[in-house]
DNA sequence: GGGCAACTATGAAATCCTTCACATAGAAGC
DNA sequence: GCTTCTATGTGAAGGATTTCATAGTTGCCC
């Protein structure tokens, strides 16, 4: 049946290296725009951890904050790279994932516009855990580590802000590990699809139709399962009439239908 | 073959609630003992996070702070709890757990001295995520969490040291998630056992003795693997003489042996 | 336009792990 | 002492997922 490719997003970025810097240096390809300075400010103060900053330090961030465009599928940082910045999505979607010893890549997280991430190098001086990849068109606000840990020195509330943002992925990180002990397959691709929704998906004519390009390979490693695996849920589901597919975007149509997966493995 | 139990431990307080108290509010389970100030405040010194205080923050901490003491076995608080309490651990060994919808135990992290725990909880008024439970007789360091909360306010070097610890508990936790993804029960399961004799062993004639008292219901916790699985991988390796039982404890014979079950899991 | 690479689709076979069932042993409580 | 509870020990059966194989489709690159 349904022969389309689920992802027709483009990919012209996917595996280049724009700027031949790939390696011990933290792969930087998105080109940094001329955004004024008072633009940069107002995004400064948008943000989580920062907006607790006093304004004098604000200022003092500006200079080591610039914002960068990405690809779709562009890449932002690989595993191994030095973390030289803390980001912020301003606009579009980033997969953080890690790939195992195996080689198969097992997916963190993925942010949207005001999340934050890679802080967790900084603060630590760690390289890179993750890889971050765009999952589409992105505009994301780049901050200086250094800068960072300077403006973060006298400024308890944005620290205990870093500590708040740490305490949440740690908890999501613990419920994905008793998820992927407790749920069967089908339960964890249901999950996956609904938080998904949440995150970027639009109402359409009898569904939820998520916007982000995932291919079935994305979606088990986000839920530990193989492509195949997905392949066959869906295809169940898309026949159930759980789900449709059009052009490469699934539409949850019954979702109820899959929310009582979550509970009950039984049905299938 | 070996008939003997795995585990041998005074069991006297499982499953008991000596304060009666159990449910909405911390299960207070420890007796609370009379040491000095001076002792106290020592203990303050050496704590991870805490001894990046100015002295007269120690010194306001001294009176929220105490010295419990939790007998084998003995519950420190309960998954839903109140978070009133940041812990540290001064001697004995204390398993962090959550159980999942379906029942089954997830050991998060095994703490020993030095290591400090549910601050999570503390940090965002969250109720506790897991539950605390001794793996030995020990003594625990209990801080007041408003206390806690307000040294931090003006002590950005131990906010600091707090985003630093929850990093690493975050980085643990995404390799247990990697590892459930790629490696193979035989490959966990190892890795579990030299794990936990890097964490509290001795040498012994003939190996690394594990000194934590572990049923194979709790290993198959740590693992996601069920106990019957356990207890095959175990006996199998009893056979091939990579470990012996000793009156309840594991020794780890040939600990090589069990490292290239890391990384080949081919070998059974 | 041809070739290549990545993706979806699907079925058969294999495998790892769980579930279930039952036996045995020690510890605790009455 | 007897009962009961919890723990280990093991085998057989079942099931969920992976692995393997194969095909069709699309888009990119030369």
């Amino acid at each position: 049946m349904n022969r389309e490719p689920m992802r027709s997003g483009d990919q012209t970025e996917r595996g280049s290296d724009r700027c031949g810097m790939r390696g011990r240096q933290e792969t930087g390809q998105a080109t940094m725009v001329e955004d004024g300075e008072s633009v940069i400010l107002d995004l400064l103060g948008q943000h989580r951890i920062l907006r607790h900053l006093p304004a004098p330090a604000l200022g003092a961030l500006v200079r080591g904050a610039s914002v960068q465009r990405v690809a779709d599928r562009g890449v932002i940082f690989r595993q191994g790279d030095e973390g030289r910045s803390v980001l912020a999505v301003i606009e579009g979607y980033v997969k953080l994932s890690s790939s195992t010893a195996a080689g198969r890549e097992v997916v963190l997280e993925v942010a949207g516009p005001g999340n934050v991430f890679g802080e967790v190098a900084v603060l630590n001086n760690w390289p890179r855990a993750a890889d971050a990849l765009a999952l589409s068109p992105a505009r994301l606000l780049a901050i200086d580590g250094r800068a960072f840990m300077r403006a973060l020195q006298d400024a308890p509330t944005a620290l205990m802000e870093v500590a708040r943002l740490l305490s949440e992925r740690l908890r999501r990180a613990t419920e994905q590990l008793t998820d992927s002990v407790d749920m069967p397959a089908a339960a964890r691709i249901a999950k996956a699809l609904i938080q998904l929704a949440g995150l970027h998906s639009h109402p359409v004519r009898g569904g939820l139709r998520i916007d982000l390009a995932l291919s079935q390979r994305e979606l088990g490693a986000m839920t530990g399962l193989t492509r195949e695996s997905i392949n066959k849920h869906l295809s169940a589901w898309r026949d159930a009439n759980y789900v449709t597919f059009n052009d490469g975007a699934i539409t949850l149509v019954n979702l109820s239908a899959l929310r009582d997966l979550l509970q009950d493995p039984m049905l299938a």
